[in-house]
RNA sequence: GCGCCCAUAGCUCAGUUGGAUAGAGCGUCUGCCUCCGGAGCAGAAGGUCGCAGGUUCGAAUCCUGUUGGGCGUACCA
């Protein structure tokens, strides 16, 4: 329903309340206008008796009357009111609301409801923000796919919504991932394996290791022999290698090869590059194998073992995970848009580092100990004091040696958040980030928050199942299902579709073998289907030459099943605003299948292109507008519509 | 031990912020194409909403207790 004719009813609902006089005013919030569960109860319920009932100590039946009576709905719009059950008001859009609203579908195409704009609402919403240290995984999948799509909706509600990807580059794991690739380097060289007890064991790292490995050898080769440095301008963004190699000592040496292979890869294009053609998305490191024999391990090793004391691998390691993981998704469909951050870094992708660098972590320190008993001194480690403000306990920020632990950094990111001024903002954390949020949200009211400023939505773990078994993972230990693999075997709209039919809180299986063997089994086929007929039954009508855009007599549609369509078709911006409400993007797949269900249901019932021109073109009217509310729906969910025949 | 999430048909899950006779897909069974795609439609079977209390006109939904599963519970991130 669109949010003025919701507006109306309401309005109408509130003048016959009024007019039974029975109280003098009357806060409609508790009043409820909602889809009965069963059609036969017609298109709208309202309790507005039951809540009334309440109020004056009345039997909500006889309200109910009292209301009925007084209601004055123009018949354009209320075509039948009848009270139920205890004390319902149903209520029946009449045939010439379905038609005007049928018409204005059409008419309106993808803008038919569209939300009012919220003049400088903004919403910032950050999801996925994976540690830089591997591919990205299922969890990972599932949050982008819920957060993309969650953007997507709270911006068709009229928000304005930015996305973000917080890059965690600062903290020990980073640090563990660097002495993880150091270690596989000095592997290639033939020294004994030093990986650190609990380093990263994936074959990724190993990729990276090589992948630096051979650049090294070919940059040695090419220096040593005189060869032009040509090739490699491009990997250095347009540095002459030169420059690079020559001159100083082997540490700037490194580093600036270092920092010329970071430039190189942040800009997105080199990222697509060097993603997909260093990586696979498994084992990638035997695809990195140079062309050996050009230039001895011992000889590289000879010139480069110095830089396993001195290359910033840790530095190097997560820039490519991050072309990594961009390459992933952009193939996801997944673009971030944040434009908050720093100049030199890309829109929506803030570092970590950043609060380092900008000495932000040491201001929000310095600004929480001002805030009278908010922070404390014990042990040798510094506290702030979130137990009252919901927390369990209080949780530290500087550790005894000195060290800032996340808590504190992740407050400077949030208070950054704050100071850019939008009026919400959303997290979407992974499963492992449980037991942060109530800390969190604690710490932003102590820094002067509102109290809803800061939402978490935890997305929920995912059991993937391979041959009907869950597949056990761990990032360190190297065993993960990446989304790459999942956008591989399932496809991009059906991963997106699986992700968002279920809860975002809830748990969900993942089966890989249903979603590449049984593709036809997968309910956005069903879906997509609808499509297909749509696309059938434009075909048909070309040959009889009975195409047309103009709008049928949509007064000859009085069958049960196209009533039934056009009901659903009305319900779709209402569907939209309750999830953006809820922040739960599921209940979009779910109403898809719904109109899905109608439409197929109708085709059945109904020849759309007959013998009858009126009725046919009456008929393929509310094809029209179908297609345009599927199109709609399923770009709110990030799934394709298909263009043509499938 | 404490906290959070979950428990609904054989399986996977919805259930519109407390509404009416608890729904869908898959699986099982029965029908439906001389006609726009049968990847569909119609129908059947399948339920003590984990269990026990409570709140009220009304509970799958809220409260308390309880059982089972998951996660969290760091001066990790």
């Amino acid at each position: 329903m669109r949010p003025d004719v919701e507006r109306r009813i309401r309005e109408g609902l509130r003048a016959a309340i009024l007019a039974t006089g029975r109280v003098e005013h009357l806060d409609l919030s508790a009043v409820h206008l909602e889809k009965p569960r069963d059609p036969v109860h017609g298109d709208l319920a309202t309790n507005a008796a039951m809540v009334l009932a309440a109020l004056v100590k009345a039997s909500p039946r006889m309200l109910a009357e009292e209301i009925v009576a007084r209601l004055d709905f123009p018949p354009d719009l209320i075509g039948g009111v009848e009270i139920a059950g205890p004390g319902f008001i149903n209520l029946r859009w009449s045939d010439e609301f379905l038609f005007r609203e049928t018409e204005r579908i059409v008419r309106a195409g993808s803008e038919y409801g569209l939300g009012e704009k919220k003049a400088g609402k903004r919403i910032q919403l950050e999801f996925v923000s994976a540690n830089p240290t591997g591919p990205l995984n299922v969890v990972s999948a599932r949050a982008a796919a819920v957060g993309d799509s969650l953007a997507r909706i709270l911006e068709w509600a009229g928000w304005e919504v930015e996305t973000e990807f917080y890059v965690n580059d600062g903290g020990t794991q980073i640090q563990l991932f660097g002495d993880s690739i150091r270690a596989r380097f000095l592997e290639l060289g033939g020294f004994p394996s030093s990986l650190p007890e609990d380093g990263y064991r994936g074959e990724w790292v190993r990729g990276i290791a090589r992948m630096l490995w051979d650049l090294l050898s070919e940059i040695l080769r090419t220096a040593r022999e005189d060869l032009p440095l040509e090739p490699w301008r491009d990997l250095t963004g347009g540095r002459d290698i030169g420059d690079t190699w020559e001159g100083g000592t082997t540490r700037e040496r490194a580093a600036a090869l270092a920092d010329a292979l970071c430039d190189h890869v942040e800009q997105r294009n080199g990222a697509r590059g060097l993603a997909e053609g260093w990586f696979a998305p498994r084992g990638g490191g035997d695809a990195l194998a140079g062309d050996p024999g050009r230039v001895s391990d011992e000889e590289v090793l000879a010139l480069g073992e110095p830089w396993g004391e001195t290359f910033p691998f840790g530095r190097v390691g997560v820039a490519f995970m991050l072309a990594w993981q961009r390459a992933s998704f952009e193939r996801f469909g997944v673009i971030y848009n944040a434009d908050a951050c720093a100049e030199s870094e890309l829109r929506g992708w803030f570092h970590e580092s950043r609060l380092y660098e900008t000495r932000a972590v040491e201001d929000t320190l310095a600004n929480l100990k001002t805030l009278g008993d908010a922070v404390y001194e014990k042990d040798g480690a510094w506290w702030l004091a979130t137990s009252g403000h919901g927390d369990d306990e209080d949780r530290v920020l500087v550790r005894s040696d000195g060290r800032p632990t996340y808590f504190l950094t992740d407050i400077a990111y949030h208070e950054n958040k704050l100071r850019r001024g939008y009026d919400s903002v959303i997290d979407i954390w992974g499963p492992d980030h449980h037991g942060h949020v109530g800390r969190m949200k604690a710490a932003m009211q102590i820094v002067g928050a509102g109290r809803d400023w800061l939402e978490v939505i935890i997305a929920q773990q995912v059991n993937v199942l391979r041959d009907g078994k869950p597949v056990r993972m761990s990032k360190r230990g190297g065993e993960i299902i990446s989304l790459d693999e999942v956008v591989a075997e399932a496809g991009v709209d059906t991963a997106r579709f699986f992700f968002l039919m279920r809860k975002t809180s809830s748990h969900l299986d993942f089966d890989l073998d249903l979603a590449r063997k049984a593709s036809e089994e997968n309910p956005v086929y069903y879906v997509q289907y609808a499509f297909a007929r749509i696309w059938s039954i434009y075909e048909f009508a070309r040959r009889r030459n009975l195409m047309t855009e103009e709008m049928g007599d949509l007064s000859l549609l009085t069958a049960r099943e196209e009533v039934r369509l056009m009901r659903d078709l009305v319900r779709f911006p209402g569907e939209v605003r309750a999830a953006a409400g809820t922040l739960e993007p599921h209940r979009l797949t779910v109403y898809l299948q719904d109109l899905a269900h109608s439409f197929h249901k109708f085709y059945q019932g109904h020849r759309v292109v007959g013998d009858d021109d009126g009725l046919s073109r009456a008929r393929l009217s509310i094809v029209h507008a179908t297609r345009a509310i599927l199109e709609t729906g399923m770009g709110l969910v990030g799934v394709q519509p298909p263009k043509e025949r499938m």
